[in-house]
DNA sequence: TTCACTTTTGCATACGTATTCATAAAAGGG
DNA sequence: CCCTTTTATGAATACGTATGCAAAAGTGAA
């Protein structure tokens, strides 16, 4: 039997009508400092707290963020949740977790954000199919895909500039002497890795580098196998990039068992600067992701879009960091 | 202009009352074979989806839990995450994921909780003041410490047997040899490190073995810079028993830092078992939790007080596992 | 004080669903 | 086939809030 009391219960001992309390709590209302006072004192004693469901049912609006989220497991999307739940939390959004566990959303992780009537959606590392993508613009629901872009779509994406960064790293390598390098990618059809190995082999083409290209899975142990088996062939390239930090590490920890020096055998370049990229038994350079950045970037797109929907597509990209450390 | 449609958009197409619409969509209702069809096709024409809000306010059950997290950093909380996360979709319920900065739980986190009326409540690895926590006994809110205590206070909570993990690693110590040890605590006042801890020097005490304890904060750096103070002062204990492993793992690399010999000079063991513990540069030497049965038992509690409130409050202890690698 | 004007308040209604109650339809039993 | 019992349906209402509208209360100048 739980008592929850409503407005009208405060009404009622502050000698106002409901509405009154209403506005009290309805930013942007008008209502007598007297009122308010009264409203707020026999809130307290009641304990009154607004009705979210109720609020949300007539005004058609939610404070829920929906954040999709595949990677958790790679220790950069734990800073970015973290990061993006605070924010939000400041702004008065709460976050409605989504857990995918393929590459592509669900139907029924989209039917959830549809049925909360989410304000707004980050998807941080997953992609999903272009006509399910759709029906948020039908909804009018304003859709980051923050660190990953849809391709042929027209939606607001927010990303390291990942081009940039990847011919920045050639660029670096070369510097060095780079005779010949490997890339390592993460899962193929995601954007970042894509755009990182293309600026990569851009570079290397003007300067007539060549480099092979692995596929692997931007997993610890993805980036270990591949690098035994690079490395099992017998011909080491002067230089990996590794398409992110976790997969590096598995790579660094691959060469190490082989006993092969890094740098002086081989260098070694990850990205995204993940805490553990600085520890000393990595010591990994790599090119960090302006997180901060990209998440208020993300937040105040959405909360604009939030305070009036335009539909505004674009792409949005921040520019990282080169982190130098002793991989090279 | 969001031209949501309804049930009673539904009803109309399919020639019935908005009540038999209803009554299609919510489980355990009864319609005949015939009326579920009809509307059923209309839905799916329409593109129908029930507003979990009008739902939500007239039965006053939501289909959301609260999952309140605050070392989102350490490894072990994203497996943690991910497991919550899947394991509610499997019944239907969303998470609404809540980021907490501090120790404590803010009131302004348990009013979002509230606000939104959610179904259950789990907090992985936070506390909060007892007078707040009754405010969930209040609205008959189940409420799951997970992997804590809240001392003095009378709520479910799921852990690993702390106590008996402490005692077995002192024992493996203590068969390997143990002169002298040091435990490496984190947050003094969680009881998990309170509970490693003292089963670790009960067992110690048996035996006539000293320890001595240092406070740390469960983070790598806390770890590492508290593994280097010790080894600053020169004498080494034969073995360190470290709280949780990401601390452990900064310990490793500040003994291995003072080229200090794992395991031959001091032996390290952690806690928790997060992939990283596996990873060749590492190799420690720790306990698993079991998570997979902790999450079973959390949800298991959280469902069936959801069907029917009791209010059991019990401390259930699921045994962990010990885990030799190279570090002993 | 009076009047014109602004601000505040209360009333009534709507949001989209679940649910009670009465009624209609179906099923079962002889 | 009729009567009884079960099952399915529809009409009406309630959940707790926001909001348009009209009435009331302030405000200030003359």
């Amino acid at each position: 039997m739980k008592s929850t009391i409503n407005a009208k219960d405060v009404a009622k001992l502050a000698g106002v009508s409901q509405s009154s309390v209403s506005r009290v709590y309805f930013e942007g209302a008008k209502v007598s400092k007297k009122t308010r006072e009264k409203v707020l004192a026999a809130a307290e004693e009641l304990g009154y707290r607004p009705n979210e469901f109720a609020r949300s049912l007539i005004t058609n609006r939610t404070k829920i963020i929906g954040l999709v989220m595949k990677g958790v497991q790679n220790p950069f999307y734990p800073q970015v949740l973290t990061q993006f739940t605070n924010s939000f939390k400041q702004h008065g959004y709460s976050v409605l977790f989504v857990h995918t566990n393929s590459d592509e959303i669900q139907t029924e992780d989209i039917e959830t954000l549809l049925n909360y009537n989410v304000a707004g959606v980050v998807i941080t590392d997953a992609t999903m199919s272009l006509n399910v993508a759709e029906s948020f613009k039908e909804n009018q629901i304003p859709l980051v895909f923050f660190n990953r872009k849809l391709s042929r779509s027209n939606f607001y994406s927010v990303c390291c500039n990942n081009l940039n960064a990847g011919r920045a790293i050639a660029q670096y390598l070369i510097a060095e002497g780079l005779k010949n390098a490997v890339y390592i990618s993460g899962n193929e059809n995601t954007s970042t890795s894509l755009e990182r190995e293309q600026g990569f082999s851009e570079v290397l083409e003007e300067h007539k580098i060549s480099y092979t290209k692995y596929v692997s899975d931007y997993t610890y142990e993805g980036g270990y196998k591949t690098a035994l088996t690079i490395s099992g062939k017998g011909n080491l390239p002067s230089a990996f990039f590794v398409a992110n930090d976790i997969m590096a590490l598995g790579v660094l920890d691959a060469l190490r068992k082989q006993e092969i020096q890094v740098p002086e055998q081989v260098k070694v370049i990850g990205f995204d600067n993940i805490s553990m990229s600085s520890w000393p038994a990595y010591e990994l350079t790599t090119w960090e992701q302006p997180i901060e950045k990209m998440v208020e970037e993300t937040v105040n797109y959405l909360l604009s879009e939030i305070a009036e929907y335009t539909g505004l597509a674009e792409s949005v990209e921040l520019d990282g960091e080169f982190v130098k450390r002793k991989t090279t």
